[in-house]
DNA sequence: CGCAGGTCTTGAGCGACATCAAGGAGCCTG
DNA sequence: CAGGCTCCTTGATGTCGCTCAAGACCTGCG
C-alpha cells in the first residue's frame, strides 16, 4: 500500500484534513515525515509520554483511551478504561500537541494492524508559523472534533444507554459510506471494533450493551449477526421510545 | 470599562488569546469588532441559530448548555439542561464556527451582566486566509479546550460523582489565580455561579451535589458558607477515598 | 413586617445501570 | 477433535445517583 517515502506526499493527500494543500506545504510535510507500521495491540502513544508530533493513520484503526489506574496498596492495579474515539484511516491522531500540550493525557493503541504517518512537532510547527494553509485546515480539523467531543458529552449526561446505542447505530453507523443517509428504509451497519470496545465507546458495560442489543433485537427493530447489524427500518428505530 | 471602539484594541488584547497577536491583525479585527452588552439571563446564541461569529467575553461570565426537548404529544417541555462550559470573561466563545458549522449546537446565555465583543466571522475567516497569527493562536485556543472536553469524558465515565467534586475543587476552584497552586495546606473556592449551575457542570443532580458538599463537610474536609468554600488541608480532600 | 421568589437542603423510594459469576460460541493450534 | 482462547451472553444481586415532594433559608419588595 505504501511502498515508501516516494509516495508518502499522495499519502498524506488521502486524508481530508491535508488534501486541499498546496503542494508545497505538502512538499515540506513529506520530506519530514516518517513511516510507521505498527501491529495490532501495539500503542501509538500513552499517558504521559512526550508529544513527538502529528500522527497521520494510513490504514488501520486506532482506539483513543483513558485509563483509571487505582494504586492501592502498593499494588498498581489497572482499572477499567474508557474508549473515547475509534479514529478510522486515513484520519488525524495526536493533536493534543497543537494545544502546547508537552505530553499526551491519553493513550492510544492499534486495534488492527496499520501504518502511520509521523509528522515531527518541529515541521508541524515550522509550517504553523509560516503559512496560514496548515493552520486554517487543523484548526477545521480540531474544531470538528471538538463538536464531536461537546456531542458526545451531551449524549452522555442526557441520554439513556439505549438511546446512546441507537443514536449510535443511526449515526456513526452508516456515517462512513454516505454522508446524507436515507432516513427512511433498511440499513445495515457494520461495527468498527469488537463489541466490547463498542460498549466502551458508548460508555456502557459490555453485559449492559449486550442486553440493549436484544432488547432491540426482540422488538424487531434490528437483527445482529455478529459484528454485522442489520436496520429493517431506519425510521422505526429512530422514533424507539 | 469598556467606552467606545476606541479602546476596543485594548480589549482585545487582554484574553490571552489574542495578547500576543501583531498589532496590524489586531487593528483589522478590532475595526471590524462590534460591542455587545448583555443583561444577565440574555442568550448570546442559541442552538441552531447562525453562528455570526466569535466571541469574546470581556465581562461577566456566560455559560454554555445543551437541552433535550422532549416533543411529547403537542407539548413541547424543556427538559432538563446539562451545563458543559462556565465561561469567564477575558475569553473566547463560539468557536464551533471555525470547524465550518453553520449552526450554533448548544446554547450560551449570559449568568451575569457583561460585555462581548463579536469579531463577524467574515472578519476572522478573512483573517484566517490572510496570515498565520491568528490561526496559530486560535488553533492553541481550540486545541486547549478539546483536551479539558476530552478530560471531562474521562470524568464523567471513570469517576464517580464525589470523586468529580473534590476534583473541580482542587483543580478549577484555585485554577484562576495561581497556575501552580500550593498542593498542601489550607485554601478558600469561591463557585462561579449557583450551586445548581455548578451541579450541572459537573453532571450531577442539585440535591445530590448538596448532599456530597455536607458528606464532605461533615467528615471535616471543607467548610461551605454560601459560594465560598474553605478546604484547610488541599492534600487531605485530594486524598479521600 | 409579611409575603413572594428564587436557591438550597433533607428525606424516602425507586430505577437504571454496574458488578459478580457462570456459562456458550466461534476460532485457532496442536 | 480435544483443548484453550477470546469474545459474547445470560442471570442474580447490588448500589449509586435520580426523582419526587416538602421544608428551610435568604433576599428583595410592597
Amino acid at each position: 500500500m505504501v511502498d515508501g517515502p516516494a509516495d508518502v506526499l499522495t499519502s498524506l493527500r488521502t486524508a481530508p484534513v491535508f488534501r486541499d494543500l498546496p503542494d508545497a506545504v505538502l512538499q515540506r510535510l513529506a520530506s519530514a515525515a516518517r513511516l510507521w507500521r505498527r501491529a495490532r495491540h501495539e500503542p501509538v502513544f500513552q499517558r504521559g509520554e512526550a508529544c513527538e508530533g502529528l500522527y497521520l493513520l494510513l490504514s488501520g484503526q486506532v482506539k483513543v483511551y483513558a485509563r483509571v489506574d487505582k494504586a492501592a496498596d502498593g499494588t498498581v492495579e489497572r482499572g477499567h478504561e474508557k474508549v473515547i474515539e475509534v479514529v478510522m484511516a486515513p484520519a488525524c491522531l495526536g493533536e493534543a500537541m497543537l494545544g502546547g500540550e508537552e505530553a499526551h493525557s491519553v493513550n492510544a493503541t492499534m486495534l488492527t494492524d496499520g501504518v502511520l504517518l509521523l509528522l515531527p512537532r518541529e515541521a508541524v510547527m515550522r509550517e504553523l508559523r509560516d503559512g496560514p494553509d496548515l493552520a486554517r485546515h487543523l484548526l477545521a480539523d480540531v474544531s470538528g472534533r471538538l463538536n464531536r467531543m461537546v456531542h458526545d458529552i451531551e449524549a452522555l449526561t442526557l441520554r439513556s444507554a439505549s438511546e446512546r446505542v441507537v443514536a449510535y447505530l443511526l449515526r456513526d453507523g452508516p456515517a462512513a459510506p454516505p454522508e446524507v443517509v436515507a432516513d427512511t428504509g433498511p440499513c445495515t451497519v457494520m461495527l468498527p471494533a469488537s463489541k466490547g470496545t463498542i460498549a466502551s465507546l458508548l460508555s456502557v458495560t459490555p453485559e449492559h450493551f449486550s442486553r440493549i442489543l436484544h432488547d432491540l433485537q426482540s422488538r424487531g427493530l434490528i437483527a445482529v449477526n455478529r459484528r454485522q447489524i442489520h436496520i429493517p427500518d431506519v425510521q422505526r428505530l429512530a422514533c424507539h421510545a
